[in-house]
DNA sequence: GTGTCAATAATTATCGATAATCGTTGATAA
DNA sequence: TTATCAACGATTATCGATAATTATTGACAC
């Protein structure tokens, strides 16, 4: 059934683009699986051509990497480069918390929401929805400090991180991990920008993985 | 005398992408200036995909922007933007410049000399070898931070303000401007993560672009 | 004059095919 | 047995041509 494959018109690369992400992110392609371009042309029923870009766009997200002549793999994010990884978004994100906070952007009707959703998603056992939703607290406030080159750079890193969220899916009670954003939606709301700068950046690190064992 | 360009076997892409990435660098192309696949492609005497490889390549590093259908052109950095980056670009090196503190590594001798060959070039009044040897001395303590994800995150955002340099190149003295990297140097000697932090953040700060009244 | 629309021009997006490159396999000789 | 190397197979890199899309022009009606 995966023989021919439509697709509606929305630019060939694109959809290719969105497909192997969104396979990738659901741990289907595991790191490591190669990404062989007339393969996946075949599948999708087109040409070289559009594989080809879609594949640059992921090794540009940091999803994939590709070596010359050699072809494209899912990339092997070590536990150290996650842990790296963690560290910087820790770095990003605070600023942009500090930001939002000092522009006094208002924020707090609107991120309670976003954990209500959380706490739906844990209750419900459902961790895709509240990935989602995790994702879409922390961008809220990063859009919200008003600096789209930072933005930028944080979506980068969240898609990365992403790609391994299956991988590294911790154990930790999804209802306490909804609970521990409310503190920064209370700093922001405070005004205090130095507070909700600490609070954001040791959430973030509250989730770095721990130094491995394995990798 | 541009008619035929043999351009030696290293990938016909990744030659034109550097190609192009130059002329945006030394102001041939401008802001705003279009990049026509097939034209560019004829100019190199290649066919039109190496061309659309080098352009997506450009689109990734964010010195050229493509709207679907319509093409691409030479990415118009706000002035507003580039304030943005530079606050951004400080986030990150004050924290690579308190990792590498840090960790202890030994930069100093490496650092006076990049100092040096910084004087060299203001001497000499050679903006772009001073320009390159500013950059080497910040990505020298990038790199020594160890942390391979801040270092990718810093290099995009340096090739991006370097495509503006000409631009906005300040008029502030360029032998002060060495000078001024001297306390960080010290700071990283000392073994004060805190205060390497500090300066390093006020260090990029004060290249910072003013608030314009043009853009 | 101004708005609408078909025809046209310019350019990107995609295709199918060929060339170049790399890794592997198996034979041969030392 | 091991080293060398030619031939092959798999895959990426590039090509030239066509299809699809967007912008532009000019005629025409109101």
């Amino acid at each position: 059934m995966v023989s021919t494959n439509p697709l509606a018109r929305i630019s060939l690369s694109q959809q290719i683009r969105d497909q192997l992400l969104d396979r990738i992110m659901r741990g289907e392609l595991s790191p490591g699986a190669r990404l062989i371009e007339l393969r996946i042309a075949a599948e999708f029923a087109t040409s070289q051509a559009p594989v080809r870009e879609a594949l640059r766009e992921l090794e540009a997200m940091g999803v994939i990497e590709t070596l010359p002549n050699k072809g494209a793999r899912v990339r092997t994010i070590t536990n150290d480069e996650l842990c790296q990884l963690y560290d910087v978004r820790a770095q990003l994100e605070s600023y942009a918390t500090q930001l939002a906070t000092e522009k006094g952007v208002a924020l707090k009707s609107r991120l309670k929401e976003i954990v209500r959703a959380m706490k739906k998603a844990a209750r419900e056992e459902d961790s895709t929805a509240f990935a989602g939703e995790n994702s879409h607290f922390h961008r809220s406030i990063v859009e919200a400090s008003g600096n789209t080159i930072l933005l930028d750079l944080w979506e980068n890193l969240n898609v990365q991180a992403r790609t391994m969220t299956n991988v590294t899916r911790s154990r930790r009670n999804l209802m306490d991990l909804a609970d521990s954003h409310l503190p920064i939606i209370d700093a922001i709301a405070s005004g205090d920008a130095g507070l909700a700068n600490r609070l954001a950046k040791e959430h973030v690190l509250s989730n770095r993985p721990k130094a491995s064992k394995e990798d």
